[in-house]
DNA sequence: CTGAAAGCGCTAACAG
DNA sequence: CTGTTAGCGCTTTCAG
């Protein structure tokens, strides 16, 4: 006998009504369960359908629905691997609930995120996530927020009020400073990412008091992107100044890998002549050698956080907002350890 | 004045048209372009279009227009960073052509890849892109794509007939063994990934049949999973075997990364008493320490090439069957050396 | 150049 | 328990 469970485009629910000689409404009732249908009569409805490799047309049933059971995301760079620890947490949530994640890479380009956003609203998506870009455009996404269920995820922009999962950025950096100050470190520094991104705006904000709060001051704070290659640079031209950082604090991993990678090329070693601290645990920070201290802050856990709370805004629209703050935690490894005493004697 | 010019859902073509005092015909044909209209009624409906904010309904164009502008991808896991360059690569492919991607991970299952590709198939999507898992319903896949475009990519199933894009992994196993004879090994042995894949199998074969050009045969072959866990357990086995390996060859960068981590564990140096080599040259081998000798297959130009194919397919679904093949290229760097002496001396 | 109207495939009242 | 039917919002003939 031929196979014929083999799902066949093109056959309708008016297909399987004749095979089975039913009305499409029984059909579709079968189909959803929304109704009870005599045990016979469905039997003979759902030999129609795998006879004739029926599968329901969802953008059919999405139109009549007003609902696509699929949610947007809108993030800078899936191969970013922060970000695809957060998609893959997201979707893995999400498909629990039987929704199917589109997605959309911003390249943190404004621009893009926003053409991703209209995309998305055209396709009426269920909900969105959204990572925003540098230079995201608050005000759409506002808006946005007020049309359908949107929540923020790692990053906020300027007046956002709607759900939002983010780290605890300030918290993270006291971490890192405490560590790094405890082990004798008094001239640090900061490398940082897109000086707009609330996630640099906040850790260096954390970074700066949390040396104030030893009485210390930074010895040097720059800025470039969140990449492995800004944090080279940025490195280089710290080490290369006249009064050179014990420890360089990094406000992500992949920046603290670029420093590494500095630090090698000037024949620094780590952490002998200099301590480097990175920020959000990817999985290769423990691959990095020295094996990378970093803040640890889960981009799995979070993107998982950002999929439930939007799935909880899906089931009641009305619900109070919700901010959920996940507490970062200190994992030390081997790329720091006490200044050398060299460096030292200059501090005094 | 108010500001209209943000996305209003809900309203409709059929508001656009009362308020610009024309037919829903008219409107639809200035949003498409399909037909002249006279400038005068454009500038009316493009005014109305701006003053409700109004964004045309997708899932409707879809049902009518019998195509979603939607590709469904169905990888492993966007985590690993393989397929997450992969998944950029197609996706930025996709996004010129004005696609959008749905994707889902399989973990490697059958079972959750299945799902995904007839949940894909309920939507409509215009075409597929799957990596196939282990385990993968190979008589779905031909079926499915007799009714849909779809092109494999980086792993076959057996009995595919259709687009496909893969790696040249037996020429990539070759380069590998070249250059470690050609650093003097003779003592060579393969960690490799699930056996069911057709990479696995493939690199299994380019390694053996590599080794034999050179009247060599394998110290050892063992396989578990595309892991850095099961990298480390693999190496760590073959190393305390009675005769060990002078270098390890790896069937992916992540059981390298793993053989690193043993080697560390077990005190050996690498390159110094081990040669460990990658296979497939992901953005973190060059961050290993020591930095990883590889075999380049990048990800992002393989997702591009089965992008562009299943754009062409989608255009000319009659075409000729394409099957792309991505020559790698190896890439030295610091985990392979000549074998040290005493290691030599066992061999002879 | 423009309007009217027939669907696309499914759901959800509304009648029986 | 089951059938009928009016849409969902848009595209696309077919007439003018």
């Amino acid at each position: 006998m031929v196979d014929r469970t083999r799902a066949k485009l093109g056959t309708t629910i008016k297909d399987v009504a004749d095979a089975a000689g039913v009305s499409v409404g029984t059909v579709s009732h079968v189909i959803s369960g929304a109704r009870q249908v005599r045990p016979a009569t469905r039997e003979r409805v759902n030999a129609a359908i795998t006879e004739l490799g029926f599968r329901p047309n969802r953008v059919a049933r999405s139109l009549t629905r007003s609902r696509t059971s699929t949610i947007g995301m809108v993030i800078p760079d899936v191969a970013n691997p922060f970000f695809a620890q957060l998609i893959r947490g997201a979707s893995d949530a999400l498909e629990a609930s039987d929704y199917v994640v589109v997605f959309g890479n911003s390249d943190n380009l404004g621009a893009k995120e926003r053409r991703y956003l209209v995309e998305f609203i055209e396709r009426r998506v269920d909900g969105v996530i959204v990572a925003p870009a540098s230079n995201a455009d608050a005000e759409q996404i506002r808006d946005l927020g007020e049309q359908l269920p949107l929540v923020l995820v790692d990053r906020v922009t300027p007046g956002w009020l709607g759900d939002l999962v983010v780290g605890d950025d300030q918290a993270g950096m006291a971490l890192a400073i405490d560590h790094l100050v405890g082990q004798g470190h008094r001239q640090i520094a900061l490398i940082n990412g897109e000086g707009e991104l609330s996630t640099a705006r906040e850790r260096r904000i954390g970074f700066e008091r949390a040396l104030r709060a030893r009485d210390l001051a930074a010895i040097a704070v720059s800025e470039g992107s969140f990449s492995i290659e800004s944090g080279r640079e940025q490195a280089i031209t710290m080490l290369g100044a006249e009064v050179r950082p014990t420890a360089i604090c990094a406000a992500n991993d992949l920046l603290a890998l670029g420093g590494l990678q500095a630090a090698h090329e000037l024949g620094l070693s780590v952490p002998g002549q200099l301590s480097v601290m990175g920020y959000d645990d990817i999985a290769y920070a423990s691959l990095a050698s020295p094996r990378l201290t970093s803040v640890s802050q889960p981009g799995y856990a979070i993107g998982a956080a950002a999929a439930r709370l939007l799935i909880e805004r899906l089931r009641d629209p009305g619900g109070a907002r919700q901010e959920v703050v996940i507490r970062p935690s200190l994992v030390l490894r081997d790329s720091t350890a006490p200044p050398d005493p060299g460096a030292l004697g200059r501090t005094g």
